[in-house]
DNA sequence: TATGAATGAGGCTTCATTCAT
DNA sequence: AATGAATGAAGCCTCATTCAT
């Protein structure tokens, strides 16, 4: 509690302790996600307990509770975050495409899934692992809610493609379904033990296979079959 | 004991009796892990107990620690027995590779992978959870041994075809680790939810991306990058 | 929050609190080991479960596990509170041993063995049974440890009553290993059936051989041999 | 079945087959408790299942069971085994005593339970497991049966002793009770970890400890106290 | 509000004993 | 008579979640 020269108390007013709170709480619920990502890619989703959480954030376990109902909410947060980050990458893709770049929306995808691939393997893990989870169905749901447009704006543009001639005559969804798989195994060949470890040019590998993804299924390329 | 119509004297001899029970003993291993199988499958990994299994089965908790040290254990040889499959139908591949039908090897690799897509899918993550269990290390590091020699097999075959000319001059490991990111992508979309579970015809899905695998770095394909 | 009747404002400080749990977290923990140390007594080292240890002490399962890593440690440390008391107390003999009383150092050993033999019976059988036990090798070796430095200081003292003609001129562990090996004996002779358990007169009997180990290998006593 | 050249026939005859059926029983019972002793020894008590018994003595589990009702019984007959050699030894000794060698008992005892500590101290730990073992309750009452018979035996012999001014006139049992708790003890030592283990005179030590217990309670050893 | 001690359901594994062959 | 596969009770330990302070 400060006098002003005038004599003028000044306090923090209600509205600014309440606008404080709340920007603290949404750091730790921020740090809470950031620890948790970080052990689950450095330990491994077993190894992680909400113990390990708040030891690590440097809180306690109790707090962890005050600001997710469960371990599962945590981890589906997670993976809600990366999907939204994706969705929007590709949104800005999919505009490019419909300003005339044919290849940016599969583009973007790519760059988006192989930029960091431990942390789109991890979240494949993890939406694995809580699609059965009762805790998270109304997060799922949402979840597969945001896909569910996405798909119908893909149908749309890559509809608009073929109709170009542009893309092979196939359903749509083939085209995007496939540019999804390859991305998948894409991050996946960067871990597979025993076959894919043997290698130390895995840049150049996904960029060799993004290419693939890019450009697989535009027209012409296709032998008659 | 028995007397046949000419009295000779038809007993179960002693060595028929030991195979017998050999082979009822094998048959339960495999109870125990097709048991295993169908309950991975069915209920997911987290789910499935060792009490799980000997209930579903119909045998006592102790008999699975007799044909196997651990539930670990049981896993891993799903895991082995599945690449064995695929390490068996890839060579038969590339032996018709060899003897003129160059994209024979991929096809069966495809082919085998997403014959079935869920059992595909959990080996892969069988094979994920076991890599750091050091109670079935010397087991992982033979399956890493079959992979290493199935890679340089690969090689082979895969710089003959490049030399031929029938496949892009890249290194040779480019086509077959793409190839296995498409099939690994390919059986991973097929559980893919809010995404690709719109779409029935999964199995032409599969043919469009499969057919990718198989043409996908063949010469003449590629524009100039 | 009270006011006292100047108005003055008391409150628990934060500080006072965590003492406080700190204390709390303290005494629980000595009721295991109390726990703990009852139930082996009372029914056998066999017959102690974990389970059992929680139910008598009134806490849960889990709770035994915040304070001990394992049932062994538990265990480990009861042998070690054990050999402290017993140092401490074989220190303060041999001080009055330096300071003119030869029988001191042997008499307090003694007397600290015997004071409570069931105990002293248990702590034995504990260490054996955890002496190849990996999980608490780290206790045991610093056990050993101060066992080896107590064997330094005992030999210290040994050679002078040798070198002041007060004890037979043998290798100075031999009258501290003798000691040991009677203090060891007259407890088990204590709980020997069928034997020893037809006598009411223990505790004399422990004094005639306690008084044995006082005065064994003192100057005189020994015929020629 | 043979027939001599003189036509007649020579079998076997019922009595000798029983006769060789149990000679081979015993001589297989034998083989289990050496087995087993072997074991318990080697790996320590704990360690020891009756599989491990089996496959050692290289006959079925099943088999264990009809020498013996439980793994316990096989551990009490060690026991009482052990405590008849025991027995029969020291009677020598007692004899001899009374011939005119007053140490001859007591020498007797020691050099029993010295002969083989590893197995005296497996002995000790065995009976104090089955104490409260209620399958082999019959057994042990009848092996305390033969101590006190033993004890009644040393009383005896002891007071002669005293009366003829040969020990020190304490209650009789304080000798042979001294006698075998430094015994217990002397065992107990060999096998002390931290203590007694940087030493590698055992054997001097053991006679060091030995011919105190032959010699304690002599006549004229003791100061007046 | 933040904390972390307490909880107990539930998982994995061992092993003495039984019993059909 | 000998076997060893089968059994299941019982033990140890983990960890998500709660709640008193």
């Amino acid at each position: 509690m400060l006098k002003t020269f005038l004599g003028k108390i000044v306090t923090t007013t209600s509205t600014d302790r309440i606008r404080l709170k709340k920007q603290r709480f949404l750091e730790r619920e921020q740090l809470i996600k950031d620890t948790t990502l970080g052990l689950l890619i450095r330990d491994g989703v077993e190894k992680v307990t909400v113990s390990a959480i708040a030891t690590e954030a440097g809180i306690g376990k109790g707090t962890v509770y005050k600001h997710f109902q469960s371990k599962a909410e945590i981890m589906m947060r997670i993976v809600s975050d990366y999907e939204q980050m994706l969705v929007s990458n590709v949104n800005e893709g999919i505009k490019a495409t419909e300003n005339g770049d044919p290849g940016a929306a599969a583009k973007a995808y790519f760059e988006s899934r192989l930029a960091n691939p431990a942390l789109d393997r991890l979240v494949q893990q993890l939406e694995f692992r809580l699609e059965a989870d009762e805790s998270v169905a109304t997060e799922m749901a949402s979840l597969h809610k945001i896909r569910h447009s996405m798909v119908e704006t893909l149908n749309n543009m890559v509809s608009k493609l073929i109709a170009r001639g542009l893309l092979e005559d196939v359903p749509p969804h083939y085209h995007y379904l496939a540019c999804w798989a390859l991305a998948q195994g894409a991050v996946d060949v960067c871990f597979n033990q025993g076959f894919a470890d043997q290698f130390d040019d895995k840049e150049k590998l996904l960029n060799f296979i993004a290419n693939i993804g890019v450009t697989m299924g535009n027209r012409g390329q296709f032998r008659e079959h």
